[in-house]
DNA sequence: CTGAAAGCGCTTACAG
DNA sequence: CTGAAAGCGCTTACAG
């Protein structure tokens, strides 16, 4: 019933294994018999059975995705669909695993029951020791997106200079003239945090600003509360307060509706930079100057490395640290 | 090298097609016999290999859902994270396809090359008359999420009591003594917002509150940059104006800000009623109320009866409308 | 209640 | 450059 190799093969007048090769790309078929081959493809509408490849080839021809954050956090889904996008390109499904669904023993099943030939995971995920010690110990290609500490020396991964980008932020406030920079930031357990502050201290250091206790507000998780009653904090604490550099967009979030809450306005009172530029960065009023990420082109490294590897498990390891770019929107002022 | 349904049925001494009746539930097997076997699944961590489970039946053992909505739209995001630990917990996979990305095609050829046994639509991917009709004429399984007009007699689909939703919305507004509406609405090509705005109008009137012209404002999409806009031109057109109801959450998020940026406070000069209750509506200062869908039992409803449809193509056609809830936070004030 | 055989649609060696 | 055979790990009839 199905359109199948073997009906494709006697339409052409071929060999099944010669469908094969041309399906596959392969390249000991002469022109002419090619051709006639993907003639016979074109007229049957034949599509490969990827049940039966990956049977017989023994690979799933899918990628596992395991996510720490929340999907409906606006990083986590932009992130996913730019994976999404990448495996379609190559050939590749997608398979999603969250957190606290019991996702060590769903990787390691899906592996295990060839659904997956490799897993992506995020850096809430990369944290969990006990899925990576899994993974190492069953030899499972993975890569980790903005990796933490404590990992395997060959761990493959893909993140971005945070510090540098934190860095970049302050600057930029220093620069149009502001010297009481509030900073709120999320649980130093996180690497990311750990290094957008020392952006944040670096820039401040550079620039000959004696850094203040009062001026850093610390807390997790780092969303939209913490942007909120952070500000409220930074505000009741520094009266000479004139700007916040925010660790993410949704914080910066929080914060924004804090300051207005508390009667202030943006930008002419309170300068507020975020970071990540998600989506609803430009959405925001005023829209919000931040950091972006290239989180499209992270999607495509960690695609297309973890995708080598699966094929080759000797290949070299990828430890990418990309840059970021200063979103000059409207929250900030000059002084 | 891999434990096989072989291998297990070697270890407990029964034939391969026994061990497959146990690992399939089925039921003409002794009790004896199947706790043999599944000692020795235990014993040997035997995991069905999905790909030849796959090939034999026939069938992908997993649903795809097609998105007109970007992924990195909250309500998406959180709609598909459901869907996905549906499909987990009935033993599917999930495929996901976007919209702009050729979806037709992917979608056609991921059916004929096995990849899928059904597909879920979202609602704007159910406005794509030429998938549909594919899908129709391949016999594809289908169902909607949100419909709108011009369907199949016999397409199934689930949605919620949208009119109902925005007269409740609209009636507690009344209750509280609002008579100043007004109501911003995304484009009227989309049945859900000519439901909302049904259900504005109807509160209206059986409260005996004439309409008015000015209090509508209708523009496509129905994002924050609607309820920004939208919200001013209300504010500038209507000095009396205490309330308004706004057909999404994001909607509502703009709305705010606008109104903030205004210098009008929520909910002391306006009050504002939003509708989906998506992750952020809690978080937004103040906190939005707003009219909650029940988003995890629409994506529960629509994977199990997909499942239906895909082992029993003369299922009988699903057609079910959810009721919502109003959840009432912060943002609404009595007069 | 249990089992032996054939087949799902490919790919992987192995020949020639 | 091309092909025939065996096999991937299950399930689907068909027997008994």
């Amino acid at each position: 019933m199905a359109v199948t190799m073997e009906r494709v093969a006697k339409h052409a007048g071929v060999s099944l294994k010669t469908v094969s090769r041309v399906v596959n790309g392969e390249d000991n078929v002469t022109q002419e018999t090619r051709e006639k081959v993907l003639h016979a493809i074109t007229e049957l509408e034949y599509v490969p059975n990827l049940a039966a490849r990956r049977l017989s080839r023994g690979k799933a021809m899918t990628i596992g995705v395991v996510l720490g954050w929340p999907l409906a956090s606006t990083y986590s889904s932009t992130m996913v669909d730019f994976i999404q996008t990448e495996c379609t390109n190559s050939g590749y499904n997608l398979a999603l695993f969250s957190k606290g669904k019991d996702e060590l023993n769903q990787v390691v099943q899906a592996y295990q029951g060839k659904q997956i030939d490799g897993v992506i995971l995020d850096t809430i995920a990369g944290k969990n020791a006990d899925l990576r010690k899994q993974l190492d110990s069953m030899q499972v290609p993975y890569l980790v997106i903005h990796p933490n500490s404590g990992y395997n020396d060959n761990t493959s991964y893909v993140t971005i200079n945070d510090d540098g980008g934190a860095k970049a932020a302050v600057k930029y406030l220093i620069d149009i003239g502001h010297t009481s920079i509030g900073c709120l930031i999320g649980g130093l357990e996180r690497i990311q945090n750990v290094a957008r502050l020392n952006g944040y201290r670096e820039a401040l250091l550079e620039a000959g600003i004696p850094g203040k206790e009062s001026l850093v507000y610390l807390n997790d998780p780092s969303d939209f509360s913490l942007g909120h009653s952070g500000a409220l904090h930074l505000i009741s604490n520094n009266n000479d307060l004139t700007a916040i550099f925010c660790c993410n967009d949704e914080v910066a979030m929080g914060a924004m509706s804090a300051i207005w809450q508390a009667g202030r306005k943006i930008p002419d009172d309170i300068s507020v930079v975020g970071f990540d530029d998600i989506r609803y960065a430009a959405m925001v009023i005023p829209p919000l100057t931040t950091i972006r990420q290239p989180i499209e082109q992270i999607a495509k490294l960690a695609v297309n490395h973890l995708i080598k590897m699966i094929n080759d498990p000797s290949a070299a390891q990828m430890r990418i640290v990309l840059p970021t770019q200063l979103v000059v929107r409207e929250t900030c002022k000059p002084i």
